[in-house]
DNA sequence: CAGGCCTATCGAACCGGTTCGAAAGGAGCA
DNA sequence: TGCTCCTTTCGAACCGGTTCGATAGGCCTG
């Protein structure tokens, strides 16, 4: 393999051109830059990532850091979300990496290899929780990282939704289709994306004056079932799910209850999974611009790394309703 | 940071000395070792990661191609299998990255990037078509790599099940359960292992004397469902269908048309994806073994890196049937 | 025409490890 | 005592880039 030395002996210059010629700096002499851009198409020359990596202090990657025991790989958001981070960073020459782990303790040793050996640029985080122990150990090394969600202490870098207007047009796009009593099917009251929704869903709920009630539970399909039986016989006419599989399972439910969709209920997803696509009727969700997270979530790391001075930003992604039939 | 200078000068030796002792090579004194070792924990000492990619020539990682924008992402068994891949390589301190290609130029390009400027020690390929200009492109760099599936050419390394025997035993245990007129909604003709499959099927039904026909589709849930509803009414009741989602589609029309299961139809499905277990009755299938696919594909392929004779080797991953109530 | 400045290029040091060959020191042996 | 051999340690080169400070040469100005 050619190296940049090899480059600089048949341009007849001296490495340290070949070097600037290549990163473009604009002191070189065009026709000297031509030439040895000339030399180096000619033995298909490219540079060596590590030797680029051990002098620039870069190890040209980002790593997403799935907690869950691979969580990230499975759901539809997550792939999506994933395939924006992949894009964003590859559009800049940068790898993304992985690493699943099963417990906060196997986090935090990780992470301090990650960090310490230098594998990775920046590091990518899920919803972390609202005292994480990883985040303050991230933090507390002042090393670049980004999180989707709410960053608990609103420092560092986060992308997220607007999830208070989330809840809130979720809400009224039901009760524009003439709907007065509301029921969400929400995540778990520990997330705070969960009670900025419901904040949001009560909060259309209270302007419109129709009922409207908001029942967290641990984001289950069988969960979600269960709870729309309930709200279908408590008179709901409209329901909203924190997720489109749950929608799903409502769905189901809501069928074999006798009830119809969307003509006695209207039933809304959230996420737009592929799957709300399948099912009869096809399910109305919000898109909460998973892509689009993950686009913005990597460019934001990458800007904080060649920047140090961005300590600070969190980037709101818009959210939109993709109307089917069921709501 | 400390660097190896660093630890060399606290601990009086010199910087080889040093790296003799943190690769824990025999020649160094054990009492020298320790004090060395000694100073990197007071120090909290981590040796760069391209500092050593530079002069090991490797990079410590691992990449994972997925050609189908996304694909690997997003199915049940493709996510086991990542995880396999992930814990094989992390034990053995390697890192995994992964890169989403839409087509074959793409995917051709970006691997000349990822080989010539050393991102990374080996590649895992899904399933390449047979004849895979991508493969070739590999291949002929002698660039280590192991393919999930069957290598077209037999060369190099694959990780696989037994997909004749699959076939095989997936036919036996529906001729088991006292079916006779069998059918197999099969993948596409293309794919290697789809023919494997089938090939195994029909000989268990000539063996065993029994009716069975193959129907090979493009995979889809729709496809599935429409051909369970032939099959059906041409008497078939013992249905297996190729991947989980594929038999829930067929669950359904087969329930919507009226049939019984596994009373009047035994239905199977494969890969033993959890949705098998949230439909009624549960799906039985066939468990492929996804996560040690990927463990057994990161350990053989880590082995072709640290010994570039291994050049031809297949294993082959056990499968089994997960029995629940389909069938 | 001397002096100063600007441009293009260069040599050398550096990033932080690994590894090769040499050398110092001690033990064993004739 | 002198020789060889073995063990342990060391210095230096190397991996392949980037970057800093120096320098040579050309042009402008007074």
């Amino acid at each position: 393999m050619a190296t940049i030395r090899d480059i600089a002996r048949r341009a007849q210059v001296s490495v340290s051109t070949v070097s600037l010629a290549l990163n473009d700096d604009g002191r070189v002499r065009p026709e000297t830059r031509q030439r040895v851009l000339e030399v180096m198409r000619r033995l298909d020359y490219r540079p060596s990532r590590s030797a680029r990596s051990l002098s620039s202090g870069l190890a040209y990657s980002i790593h997403l850091l799935d907690p869950l025991g691979g969580q990230a790989l499975t759901s539809g958001f997550l792939t999506r979300f994933v395939r924006g981070l992949h894009d964003s960073a590859r559009e800049r020459s940068y790898t993304v990496a992985f690493s699943i782990v099963n417990d906060e303790r196997e986090a935090a040793e990780h992470t301090k290899t990650l960090i310490s050996e230098r594998w990775t640029d920046g590091i990518v985080l899920l919803n972390p929780s609202d005292n994480s122990a990883l985040l303050d150990l991230i933090a507390a090394r002042a090393f670049p990282y980004v999180v989707l969600g709410r960053e608990p202490e609103g420092r560092g870098l986060s992308v997220d939704n607007d999830n208070h207007q989330v809840g809130y047009d979720a809400a009224r796009h039901l009760i524009a289709a003439g709907r007065s009593n509301l029921a969400f099917v929400n995540g778990a009251h520990a997330q705070t994306f969960a009670r900025d929704r419901a904040g949001g869903f009560l909060s259309a709920v209270n302007e419109y004056g129709v009922t409207g009630e908001v029942h967290y539970n641990d984001g289950t399909p069988e969960a979600a079932a269960e709870l729309a039986l309930q709200a279908h016989r408590n008179g709901c006419d409209g329901l909203l799910a924190a997720s489109d599989p749950q929608a799903v399972a409502a769905l189901r439910s809501l069928l074999s209850a006798g009830a119809s969709v969307p003509d006695g209920v209207s039933l809304m997803g959230m996420n737009n999974d592929a799957l709300g696509e399948y099912v009869d009727p096809p399910l109305t969700s919000m898109d909460l611009s998973a892509y689009r997270l993950g686009l913005e979530a990597a460019a934001l790391l990458l800007e904080r790394v060649e920047n140090p001075d961005l300590q600070n930003e969190r980037r709101l992604v818009p959210h939109a309703i993709t109307v089917r039939e069921s709501a």
